[in-house]
DNA sequence: AAATTAATTAATCAGATGATTAAAATTGTT
DNA sequence: AACAATTTTAATCATCTGATTAATTAATTT
């Protein structure tokens, strides 16, 4: 390892976004951010100002991790037809939260207290409403299913096992392993079940 | 109004009840659920012990209201085929949800915290796999899809859009009423397409 | 090397927060 | 009414927590 191999900000940053992430906002202490990056207490407000202002850096970046980065060039590829897309928007959610396991619940949770503010800055609106993808979906879809439901069934069915994660394995007596194998099949059957809901 | 119209106690948990779900365990204090009850601080301490024992007991609540109360008798009415069923779960949780706004994330987000305890005692398990509904899907549904895949599928449907309530009526730029138009919408749709999922 | 700037530390502050206490007020009992 | 038990209140405690400060150390510049 070089000598500068993390610096002190990133320390803190990685750390933040560890227990921020875990344990939301209001349940963080600024004192446990300092252990978890093993620096001096002091030094997360010479680099950050307040426990706010770091937050907001953490929760903004994982919100382009979770909206941007995801969606953007697969929702705008031409060349993907809409089961090709549904494929590749669920594979790679299902990849991300796989590693991320408190990205959702964390966004959301702190999406409820910012009413405002959060998500218009990343142009989630212009992601999804001026996507190919949409187009698509608006020249398929039947009168009976808008676009909006569609999208918000691709999301549901694969952001929701997820999000209920600690309920699921609870109830359905999962361990790590076979909430994995169950998230897998569903990466692989939910563009099947959209196409279904397409025809239908 | 009679005169004991509400005792103190059910102030407490009243206004405990309505600052929990809003809020969170970490982000509640004591003295918000005082003054949204109107009494003073020390008669929670009085009546509850402490603020944890407060919220195990609104925790419990809300988790009996979640799980038990919506499911149950549906799951195991044999008169139901499993159209009904499904029908009957999400309308069911529909109109909880519409005037339960906080109640989905605020149970998964606590559940998280508390891995083991909670969920279990109210024998939800039972509910779900040893229930009529179960057992239709098992002798219904083909080598592609398990019943436990079913069931999380209509509650991802359904509950998904709470979850993300304040995240889609940011991003699809809707208010209140057109949010509820969109889970009407839904109420309507998702048994028809559970049905073509189970068809596939 | 000296001087200047930046980074780090230990100690501390001020306000918030859950909880307790002792006294006062209310209600119930004899 | 007199007494006892319960409920309510205001004040206070001890601890937690975000943030700051002043002094020290390290790095950079001249």
């Amino acid at each position: 390892m070089s000598k500068k191999d993390t610096n002190t900000e990133d320390k803190i940053l990685k750390a933040a976004n560890k227990v921020f992430t875990q344990k939301g906002f209001a349940a963080t202490r600024t004192r446990d951010i300092a252990a978890e990056a093993g620096i001096n207490l002091a030094l997360l407000n010479y680099y950050f100002r307040s426990k706010k202002k770091l937050f907001d850096i953490v929760m903004l970046e994982n919100l382009k991790k979770f909206l941007v980065v995801n969606l953007k060039d697969i929702f705008n590829n031409e060349k993907l037809s809409i089961n090709q897309k549904v494929q590749e928007v669920v594979s790679k959610y299902t990849i991300l939260l796989k590693s991320n396991p408190d990205l959702p619940i964390f966004i959301l949770n702190e999406i409820k207290n910012n009413p405002q503010q959060l998500a218009q800055n990343l142009g989630a609106r212009e992601i999804i409403f001026q996507s190919h993808f949409f187009k698509q979906l608006q020249s398929q879809t039947t009168v009976k299913i808008s676009p909006k439901q569609v999208i918000i069934n691709i999301l549901g069915l694969t952001l929701f096992p997820f999000i209920a994660k600690p309920l699921i394995k609870n109830i359905m007596d999962m361990d790590s392993e076979d909430f994995d194998d169950f998230v897998d099949e569903r990466n692989h059957l939910i563009p099947i079940w959209i196409d279904a809901i397409l025809k239908e």
